[in-house]
DNA sequence: TGCAAATATGAAAACGTTTACCAGTCGGGA
DNA sequence: TCCCGACTGGTAAACGTTTTCATATTTGCA
């Protein structure tokens, strides 16, 4: 089923490499002119029936596919669209990717990854791309402050098509996608309270981070919905990485008064957690319970499987495709969407003093 | 330090979207003709001093970068290349990914990235890209059969500029950039065996993966070495995945005189075995050792951790990348090159029958 | 049958670069 | 003083499309 436009072989000397064939080259065969094959390919209706399947066949013989470089220089879009991600391995925006690359096949679009390993010089390097014409909209994943993109839209290229996923909803100039943190952190929260615990450390990532700050919120948020002060001991800062994860953790046991649970702001923070606090000699979860954020696939498959909360990464890479999509074909609204997360209770939350 | 090209903000009307600059408004304001500012960006050697900087002050002041895509349909090169992989949410192929970019910011390009899910009709889309010279090489990062490069390659393309890494190391005719699977499996074999393991089963890919048919034979070679006959009935068959490696863990109990030790041939194969072999109330390592192949960045942090094989992905995809760029300088000799692994013994496997 | 309207095709411009070729200028050696 | 080479910089062609405009042909209808 899986037939290439290449068929060409047939014509080509083995020994001599087949010069590319151009659009003048199809004309030629076919007795037609180069304005003809070019509509017989995209614009069928606009050529005669006849004329269209003989110069199908010549582009076929041929094994001609249109030069797409030559054709976005005509047509002012290069139907590629540019990634920003912080870190490719982090299983959130991998997934987010997958369901952009989807989308995006099915629209006609390829995708460049820009992997900035959150530095400003590539990142501007990457947006350099959308001004030098390769590339006409951007999707930025990253959970940095995207100053760049700010200053892109504002200053640079009012066309500029950005939108924003996983990150940053309410302050981005731009259409977004992501989830309500807040309200999964409250879940979340309301989870291990309903369990019984009373105090309930968290673990955050970087400061700027909005997911930082909005899962934060929403801890607290929910803390004093059930009449609990707020305690800022109990917060415990660090990276989004399992190697954080696990350093922080140690942390645990300096606490006076220790509390019985630990919600940590992404699952490989969790993971981390829990296997130093495992290797100190606490049980998860009769000890402390431990609770992530995310659902990366390997949370379910960890030993304790851990309880988190479900974000439809790759559905908000979908979502932040189409958004792109809306917008470079001269959308103006600038809409936010949010998708629904979901509770997921396994084994790392237990009620307090479970022996 | 992060300057973008863009500082254009003072000389535009903010009410009014600025048109793209381009090389000819710079010619304009500068005085000069157009060929002076290309050669003044390009070639600065082949202007005056002074001309040079006049130009480059305007270029400045304007805010203008070339277009990209003018650029490449003039100079025929496109300065991005395809990254084929079927899966980027596999860790092995992300960190490769990693490496590939790192290296092609280096060297001037821009990565495109094609996640083909295992299907032909997308791979054959994305090769088209090449074809229709919107990019200028391939790097196949699967682990299917390349039976459309090889196709692309012999047919289609002679000029095609394609390397292979992490997989299909022997049959591919382009440059290729992996691991030793066959030797890294013997290794991993002796370890068990000099743990005092007897009975090892081996759980596998897909049949038709490369790193199946190689560690596969690693294992054999090793048992032979040790004088130990080999046992089909030992070989469970599976993908690479940590459902598959679940459900097929179960197959184990139903074995008559049971195994002491499991080696699956990737990381996520075992951490799902390890969770079903758990669950069914085997102990790891006391009851059955369990060994991987990869170490993924999750597999320090599993519980147990996992022993596993390390795998430079990063540096291989870094490697792969420069053996592109090579190619693509019009190096003809096909280059493969094998990188090193290591064991890494962490606490998933110990002597049979420890208490 | 004749004429307007629709249809089919071709010629050529345009997209924004890079570069081959050419011409002018300048300096230095004979 | 004259000529030749080095150095600058301009003109225009080329890259491979798409699309506008114009023209030729066919169709439809009275």
């Amino acid at each position: 089923m899986a037939r290439t436009a290449h068929s060409g072989a047939l014509v080509q000397h083995p020994d001599h490499p087949k010069a590319m064939v151009s659009i003048r080259d199809v004309s030629i065969a076919a007795g037609v002119s180069i304005a003809t094959v070019s509509r017989a390919i995209g614009n069928p209706d606009r050529v005669s029936k006849a004329t269209r399947e003989k110069v199908l066949t010549v582009v076929e013989a041929l094994g001609y596919s249109p030069n797409l470089v030559a054709r976005s220089l005509r047509s002012q879009q290069s139907k590629l669209i540019i990634v920003l991600v912080t870190n490719i391995a982090n299983p959130v925006l991998s997934g987010c990717i997958r369901g952009i690359e989807k989308v995006a096949q099915g629209l006609g679009y390829s995708v460049l990854l820009g992997d900035t390993q959150n530095d400003d010089v590539i990142e501007a390097r990457y947006l350099n791309l959308l001004s030098a014409r390769q590339a006409d909209g951007v999707i930025q994943l990253s959970y940095r402050q995207h100053g760049k993109v700010d200053e892109l839209i504002l200053n640079s290229n009012p066309d500029a098509a950005v939108v924003n996923a996983c990150a940053c909803l309410d302050a981005a100039p731009c259409p977004s996608v992501g989830v309500d943190d807040v309200g999964a952190a409250r879940a979340m929260t309301e989870h291990l309270l309903g369990l019984g615990h009373k105090r309930i450390a968290v673990m955050t990532g970087p400061d700027e981070s909005p997911h930082s700050r909005d899962r934060m919120f929403g801890y607290r948020l929910q803390l004093r919905a059930a009449g609990i002060a707020f305690d800022d001991a109990l917060v415990i800062r660090g990276e989004f990485t399992m190697k954080s994860g696990s350093e922080a953790a140690a942390k645990i046991l300096d606490l006076k008064d220790r509390p019985t649970a630990l919600f940590c702001f992404n699952d490989e923070m969790a993971i981390g957690a829990i296997q130093k606090l495992t290797s100190l000699g606490l049980r998860v979860p009769q000890d402390i319970s431990v609770a992530g954020f995310d659902d990366i696939p390997f949370s379910a498959y960890a030993n304790p499987a851990l309880t988190t909360i479900y974000q439809p990464a790759e559905e908000m890479g979908a979502v932040a495709m189409r958004l792109l999509d809306q917008k470079l074909s001269g959308e103006t609204e600038i809409r936010t969407v949010t998708l629904p997360t979901e509770l997921r209770v396994r084994q790392t939350t237990a009620p307090p003093g479970t022996p």
